[in-house]
DNA sequence: CCGAATACTTAGAACCACTTCA
DNA sequence: TGAAGTGGTTCTAAGTATTCGG
């Protein structure tokens, strides 16, 4: 088995920085060229039909394939979009084309529509003919190959060109996502690979050999001026790899995780202010879960914060609340806008330097204002070897679902039961994130159904009682086992409805993908007897194929 | 030391394909 | 046989953290 000496194999694989030493690929596949409406799908402006040129039509396109959607009513969705479209008309339609709120965009609507229904009615051959060429695609430019192993690339489709959709309320939205050319590429490989061939008449950017990266292609992208990778699939040596170390990294945290608490809870006392904030920072990251909080370029992204940058409107202090004292109220927009709202008792020292910091502050003033993440990486750093504040969420979302694990699994539950138990902790590490979802659109009635099959298959129970008890003597074997069978089967969907009803709100996928350190849960199925498949999908098995290899059922986190 | 650039992980929504049920 | 429901997959935005360059 691998990784009993810990995480000194994988830094010794090469040395300092060296990622790999070959890498050969095909390249990225481009997005399709863009294809002209037919003659027949017009676009009106101010109730007139007007032929668009090619390139201030594919734009129109962009717009008309959202039209169902909310962002194109909003106010800045519109402007951006305005601005962008207008920049690829020519001087005719821009002097034409003056507002928005006089084109219609309807017909070419409909128009995709019925193409998006057409797709939907195709034949069995023509969507198998549509498969093939998925596959073909794949099998040519899917795959790379690192250090003698051939490994699933993750995207290696180019992002085709469309309007941008922040999410929240990001400044940006509706502006135009330009086409990526090859032009736009740089290639990295191994000097003695095959390096890839750009498209005919074509040049990429650069192509360069650097092997203290893992990116097999950049670009860089006209919204933010961010640089986009195609990198390789979770399953690959490379990040399966640096998954484990992270997980490991947390491990080592859960040996001084003591220490640094008694650390942190001293810090509150300090004399300097630095100190007192980078420690009530730290306690919410530990006790809370929450992210860093980077500091972002504002105006460029939507309003939301983490932990280093919450503001003083983000918090309110409740001496006492609910019958419980030195209460903290959150309320704010954390990543991708999602709202992170708590009500938490904390220890009274942190109420009072709560209180300190917000002294004289406006509410849109930093709540820390002598703090940053690279002030508090900086302190985590001396504190141990490759911590950061990430490490906390991960540590603490491991840790939640070991203990869970071991407090909700009954030994006498069934499978499904069992399989239950699981889910809750799993939720419990979600809440703890705060990992949500949007309740499904079809969750009302998708519970309902499930209620009437549970009705349904409690009248079939009765049924099945009242004939057990009036079988003759040589039946009653019989009829006892389909009772039996039955109630197994009501069980089962009674597990179901309780499971879904309780993850009404709660998103399990990101935790269980990220945060839980997957030799738990191979180390709980191996304990209980419980298929690995039942815990994770395809997917999911073939990125955690080294936990899969490496735990037994005594791991302990 | 700082802000900017870079590289990489984490995130929810949209989309798609398969299954189930009427 | 088709519509609905569901789980899985794809997409790409939005974070974290480190490195770079002046």
């Amino acid at each position: 088995k691998k990784g009993l000496n810990g995480d000194s194999t994988l830094k010794e694989r090469y040395p300092e920085g060296i990622k790999w030493k070959f890498l050969e690929h095909k390249g990225p596949v481009f997005a399709p060229p863009y294809e002209p409406l037919p003659e027949n799908v017009k676009f009106y402006y101010d109730g007139k039909v007007m032929k668009l040129s090619t390139k201030a039509e594919e734009v129109a396109t962009f717009f008309a394939k959202m039209l169902d959607h909310e962002y194109t009513t909003k106010e800045i969705f519109r402007k951006n979009f305005f601005k962008d479209w207008r920049k690829e008309m020519t001087s005719e339609e821009k002097s034409t084309i003056t507002s928005l709120s006089k084109c219609d965009f309807t017909h070419m609507s409909q128009y995709f529509k019925a193409q998006s229904e057409a797709r939907k009615q195709m034949s069995k051959e023509e969507k198998q003919k549509i498969k093939e060429e998925n596959e073909r695609l794949l099998k040519e430019y899917g795959y790379c190959v690192m250090d003698n192993h051939k490994e699933r690339i993750a995207n290696f489709k180019i992002e085709p060109p469309g309007l941008f959709r922040g999410r929240g309320n990001h400044p940006k939205m509706g502006m135009l996502k330009r086409r990526i050319m090859p032009e736009d590429i740089i290639i990295n490989c191994s000097k003695d690979s095959k390096i890839p061939a750009p498209p005919p008449g074509h040049k990429w950017k650069e192509v360069r050999h650097d092997n203290k990266v893992t990116w097999l292609v950049s670009w860089t992208e006209n919204i933010q001026g961010s640089i986009k990778y195609i990198m390789l699939n979770p399953s690959s040596r490379i990040k399966g790899e640096k998954d484990w170390q992270k997980y490991e990294t947390a491990r080592r945290l859960k040996k001084c995780v003591d220490k640094i608490r008694n650390q942190y809870r001293e810090d509150w006392k300090s004399k300097e202010m630095k100190v007192r904030q980078r420690a009530v920072a730290l306690y919410f990251i530990d006790k809370l879960a929450l992210r860093a909080g980077n500091e972002k370029e504002e105006g460029e992204t939507a309003d939301t914060v983490g932990c280093c940058s919450l503001r003083v409107e983000h918090i309110k202090l409740h001496p006492e609340l609910d019958g419980q004292e030195y209460v903290v109220e959150f309320d704010f927009l954390g990543k991708d806008s999602i709202r992170y709202y708590n009500k938490v008792p904390v220890e009274k020292r942190v109420f009072k330097n709560l209180q300190l910091f917000m002294e004289n502050k406006q509410p849109e003033d930093d709540l820390f204002d002598r703090l940053n993440t690279s002030i508090l990486n900086k302190h985590l750093q001396d504190l141990m070897e490759g911590l950061t504040a990430k490490v906390f969420r991960t540590y603490n979302a491991s840790i939640t679902l070991q203990q869970q694990l071991k407090e909700l699994t009954n030994p006498d539950d069934n499978i499904p039961a069992k399989i239950l138990s699981y889910n809750r902790a799993n939720r419990a590490v979600a809440i703890l994130c705060n990992h949500q979802r949007a309740p499904p659109k079809t969750f009302e009635k998708s519970m309902m159904n499930l209620q009437s099959k549970i009705d349904a298959k409690k009248e079939q129970l009765a049924d099945a009682r009242r004939e057990l008890k009036s079988a003759k003597a040589d039946a009653k074997v019989r009829r006892d086992e389909k009772s039996k069978k039955i109630e197994e089967q009501l069980m089962k969907l009674e597990v179901q409805a309780t499971d879904r009803e309780e993850n009404k709100q709660i998103a399990l996928g990101t935790s269980k993908l990220n945060y839980l350190d997957p030799r738990i849960s191979v180390a709980w199925c191996k304990k209980w007897g419980i298929p690995i498949e039942k815990i994770y999908n395809k997917t999911q098995r073939e990125k955690f194929a080294w936990a899969i290899d490496m735990a037994e059922e005594d791991y302990e986190f």
